[in-house]
DNA sequence: TTGATTGCAAATGATTTGCAAGGTT
DNA sequence: AACCTTGCAAATCATTTGCAATCAA
């Protein structure tokens, strides 16, 4: 009964067109580069899966020790502000693969693992979508959830 | 700064052949059928939109009065379980607007609206995909993430 | 009957906030 | 100097769990 909970892991938004770095978006909009929020920036840029909060926290302290859990909280929410972080939930899973900008996972809905594939077939309807609703569209997000080969097996057994 | 924190939307799978109410199908999965699980089914299959566990709460009470906050979680983790139900959770959005069985938003990143759409590039996708990872694919869900028109406005000013 | 299920209340876990101290511009 | 940021600890909010009573099969 997935007795782990839920974790919030953070999604970069894919071709935003980042012409700068996290930190140099961070000062335009006017806040300040502080060493403990260079450290999660650093974590961030640097991850090649989603992360939780926690390990965000786990990983910015090995650049900067005395980083406290409420900084990392406060940088997140400064960085989903601006538009370059966006938080999921997903259920089930103990962590969730990504490739680097990409944004498509295949996600077994029994053992929580996922896997990354690059295909992306929205180029086309994103620039429709655009037109109709009138958006700027910053990223995408396209899941896909089902049953791995393995649990698929376990599960006949 | 988001102040209003995040929200477990629940995301009913797509696609997914479902011959039999989920009343059905949580019978011949072994488990009982009783009226606080009846309240809370009628809600989910009846919902127009993703809600959170304290309005599935809220409104299954106006069916079933009596019903526990533990119940509903309870029930939600077994219909998770049965693969009927998919949690998410997405940061800055009020509410998110769905339309039946589709799992197509486009979510403002500024004021958390999302609309919908109908439009799903992803069928020849899904058969690669699941040939490739040999998954057996259950739904998926595509999110767009972006400005709209009125935030746009808004942030120009 | 008999084990599954329930509601409640307490326990847990995650996230947010108040505040005095310290750092950036 | 002025004000933004920080870390800490306390507060809050969401979710889970223990348990005795109740209910479906």
């Amino acid at each position: 009964m997935q007795p782990e909970g839920y974790w919030v892991t953070i999604e970069t938004m894919s071709h935003s067109g980042q012409e700068f770095g996290w930190a140099e978006q961070l000062q335009a909009a006017g806040h300040r580069l502080t060493a403990p929020r260079r450290a999660v920036l650093r974590v961030l840029e640097g991850a090649r899966t989603h992360l939780h909060p926690e390990e965000v926290l786990e990983r910015a302290r090995l650049i900067y020790p005395g980083l406290g859990r409420a900084t990392v909280y406060r940088t997140l929410a400064l960085l989903t502000d601006l538009g370059l972080l966006h938080p999921i939930r997903l259920g089930g899973s103990p962590r969730l693969a990504r490739i680097a900008e990409g944004h498509h996972h295949l996600v077994c809905l029994a053992c929580g693992h996922s896997f990354s594939f690059e295909e992306c077939p929205e180029r086309e309807l994103e620039a429709e979508l655009a037109r109709r609703f009138d958006f700027e569209i910053k990223g995408h997000l396209l899941e896909f959830y089902g049953l791995c080969p393995d649990c698929r097996e376990a599960e006949d057994a």
